[in-house]
Order: C-alpha cells, then sequence, then structure tokens
DNA sequence: TTATCGGTGTGACGAATATCACACTTTTAT
DNA sequence: ATAAAAGTGTGATATTCGTCACACCGATAA
C-alpha cells in the first residue's frame, strides 16, 4: 500500500473524491431562495456543487443567521452528516445563486470511503482541515471583538475568493452585502458598515460593485495579532 | 507496557481506536505547569491521556487565552495533526495536574487507519463528532454575548462532566476558577464572576470548593434558544 | 500566629457594540 | 422608464463589556 506521504503528492486537491461524487447518478437543480436542507433534517445524502453559490447557515429562532461558509462550483456539502449515528444535518444550505448539484447517496458513499483506502485517505485529508479551519476561526471571532471577526473574514475571503491584481491589491470576487459579512462575524450590518467605512477612508480597501478590494491585507493582520497560519488553513471555506 | 484498561472503559465508544492506542511503545510524565506540546510544534505524535488533566488552549501574543477543552483519562489529544501537510500543533497541551499520557507516531497511526477499514470508520465518527461540536459551540459563542457564551459553556460542562444528583441538580465535577471560564468564553474574569454572582442570586446555580453544581440547567438553556441538539454534540470535549 | 498568595467580589468609568430611526442610493422588476 | 424593493450611511442613544483599582477571603507556609 502506498503511504500517506506518496498518496499526499498524488492527491493534493481531492481529485479522488470529487470524481467519485461527480459519478452521482442524479443531480438537482437549485433555486435561489431555496434550501437545499435545513438544520434538524434527517440527512441521507451529500452534494458536489456543479453551479451556483449556496450558503451554509445555522439559525435562530429569533431571526439572526450565523454564516459559515460560501460554496460554489467543485465544493461538497453535507459532508458532516458522514459517519454520525443521528444523521440530521447540523447547517442550513442556503441557495444565493440558482445553479445544480450533484447528489450522492451517503450510504453509499460511506461504503466507498470504507472499501478504497485512498479515497479514505482524501477524505480524512479534507475533513482534517476542515476542523482546523473551524478552530483557527474561534479564536479570531472571538477573542479580538467585532473588528477582529471582520478583519478574520475579510483576511479568509482573500485567500478563499481573492484574485491578486496588479497593483498588488487583492479583489474579493463575490459580492458582498454588509448584511452577508456581519452574518460571518456575529455583528449587526450597522457595526459592519461603520467598520468599513473607517477602513475605506484608512485606504485599507475599496468597494466597487458590491466587491471589495483589500489594498493593505498586512493591516488588518497586524491588527488581529495574525500568526501566518498556512493559507490552506486561513480560509473561510 | 501497561495501562490500567478499566479507565479506557470509561468511555465505551471508540474502543479499536483507543486499543490501538493503548498499544503504543511508550509512554510519558507529565508535570503541571508544562506542556505537552505547543501551537507551532511540528506534530509527530499524538497522545492518550492515560492519567492527569491538559487544557487544549490557543495563547495569543498579547497574553490571552482560550480554551477549547479539558482532558482527561481516556482522550486523545493532538489528533488534527493527522493526514495534513505541515503537520504542525494548531493549540497548546497545558498540563494542569501531573499524570502520563501514551505515545503514538502519528506516521504509524496513519499506517493503521488506512488499512483497517473498522478503524476507519471509528476515526471518521470520531472526527465528524469533534467537527460537529466545534461548529455548534460557535452559534452559542458568538450569536449571543458573552452571557451566551458563559451560559453555553455552562450547558456543555454539565453534558460533559455533570454527575447528576438526588434533586435534579447537576454537580460539574471539575474545579473552574472564574479565570478558566472566561478562558473558555473569551471574555474576562471580572464579567464571569459579575454573571456567576447574578445566577446565584436567581438560584440558577451554587458554588461549593470551587465546583460548580447547576440547579436550572432550562433556564440557561431558554436564555440561549437551546434547540436541545443531541449531548453527542452539545459538549465541551 | 502572621505574612503571603492566589483567587473572588465589586464599584467606577470608558470603550465597544447594538438598537432605532430615517434619509439616501442602487438594484430589480414591471 | 418608473416604481418598488433592497441595500447603504449615519446620528442619537442604550446596553454590554472590558479595564482599573482595590478590598476581601481563605489556604498555607514560615
Amino acid at each position: 500500500m502506498a503511504l500517506p506521504s506518496e498518496q499526499l503528492q498524488l492527491n493534493p486537491r481531492f481529485n479522488q473524491l470529487k470524481e467519485l461524487l461527480r459519478s452521482a447518478n442524479y443531480s438537482k437543480k437549485i433555486k435561489k431562495g431555496s434550501f437545499l436542507f435545513q438544520e434538524g433534517m434527517p440527512a441521507n445524502e451529500l452534494y458536489l456543487i456543479c453551479s451556483g453559490k449556496l450558503q451554509m447557515i445555522k439559525t435562530c429562532p429569533d431571526g439572526k443567521e450565523m454564516c459559515f461558509r460560501i460554496c460554489s462550483v467543485g465544493e461538497i456539502v453535507g459532508e458532516l452528516t458522514l459517519f454520525t449515528n443521528d444523521p440530521k444535518y447540523l447547517l442550513t444550505a442556503k441557495v444565493i445563486e440558482d445553479g445544480e448539484v450533484a447528489v450522492i447517496e451517503k450510504d453509499y458513499l460511506e461504503e466507498q470511503l470504507l472499501l478504497n483506502p485512498s479515497l479514505t485517505f482524501e477524505y480524512m485529508q479534507w475533513l482534517s482541515n476542515h476542523t482546523r479551519r473551524t478552530q483557527t476561526k474561534f479564536r479570531d471571532l472571538i477573542l479580538h471583538g467585532k473588528k477582529g471577526a471582520l478583519y478574520s473574514t475579510l483576511i479568509r475571503m482573500s485567500n478563499s475568493y481573492g484574485i491578486p491584481l496588479k497593483d498588488g491589491s487583492i479583489l474579493i470576487d463575490l459580492p458582498l452585502k454588509n448584511q452577508d459579512l456581519a452574518n460571518f462575524c456575529g455583528t449587526t450590518r450597522e457595526s459592519v458598515n461603520r467598520m468599513l467605512n473607517a477602513l475605506k477612508n484608512k485606504g485599507i480597501l475599496s468597494i466597487k460593485r458590491g466587491k471589495i478590494t483589500i489594498h493593505d491585507l498586512d493591516y488588518l493582520k497586524s491588527e488581529i495579532q495574525c500568526e501566518n497560519c498556512p493559507v490552506e488553513i486561513c480560509r473561510i471555506e
């Protein structure tokens, strides 16, 4: 059997796993504003996004929402239901852009994962990274107030969706409303608005047609005592 | 090396995994105040706690600490380094009670996990639950202010370390300083102190010799709009 | 015993953040 | 094109929370 280190070279981007998911026997159209699944629902399926965009959110009875990830083409959702005793979705998948997802049966995937060690390896690697990302987010979101939460979110957005521009700035290629950012940070849209405008005035970032461009990422990093953890980890998604 | 097996049976889940860890070829004494490992250190080993207690913390350059778990006998630490490209510990393991840990080589465990599907299954199950716990903590810690963070922490402590008493109360069998709780919640010891005293005055809880007894768990739950997620998930550790 | 130490309890105050209200701007739908 | 809807910007005010200061409490070691 191949050693982990060799496999690591072979599959840096989880190709086997996605290949398997792509072979799904059917797909499903998703419509903006609808939900692919909602928290609490029994979970029998996972999805690979073929097109469109999803927000993975946790809702509160009082109407508040907390956003964990924004997922688009090539990403896997519903993953945390695998190998659980009582499979229910923990999060809600809200469609924010029309598209299509490949559907795969949870049971089938579990079976395949246990049969195919190199697939297992990919999945574990993916899940480990996922967990590491979630855990590092904690420090930033909780330990440096709401400003820290926003700055951290912007940095992670840069790493996840950023396009480097000629002048060294980074365009976050995702239309984000103030409220969206607030949902990532656990704050209010008004607070986000004020903080963003303060950053604009300092020349740290600018906003055009709903998309943010970061001009001075280092400023944001220094404000939250960023330790430059690997980009693999310091991401939204 | 012989480990007292009855200790490992405290938690009936994940027996295969623990059995494997138990076969570790050596163990290490841990001394209160020292660190089993520190974040950033290259990670080549995992540990199974035989005795003693550890705090898994994330530190900040400015001296703040965030506590994720308190681990004792039968628990596995250092797990998130498995299957990562650049294996470094993300958290620091601070010893808060003398003891001993079984040491297992990361490479060896990775190999075993890929060779043995039923071991794989246990590990994935464990990691999934771990991730689900971390994720659900987010909502509580971020969405309901510091009071929500404390209440959530107390509820999770009850599920993790609670001993039901005859009168229906729950004793959290773990000596906790105000500062410890503050580190779990991302707040200050003064704030924790005020909130705890407010809860004492309302008869929600009482404290004797450093240990908290919850008299009215439902009050705490209702305050943070708890959805009674499975106890498997709603835990500190 | 007393001195020391780590922890608790609490007031005063200021900073950070939420809330409310409303005007203004941009986007979307008809 | 125009109206309606959605999103942004901002002041005023309330609330939450952190910070500082210091008294107190209880264990323990000299």
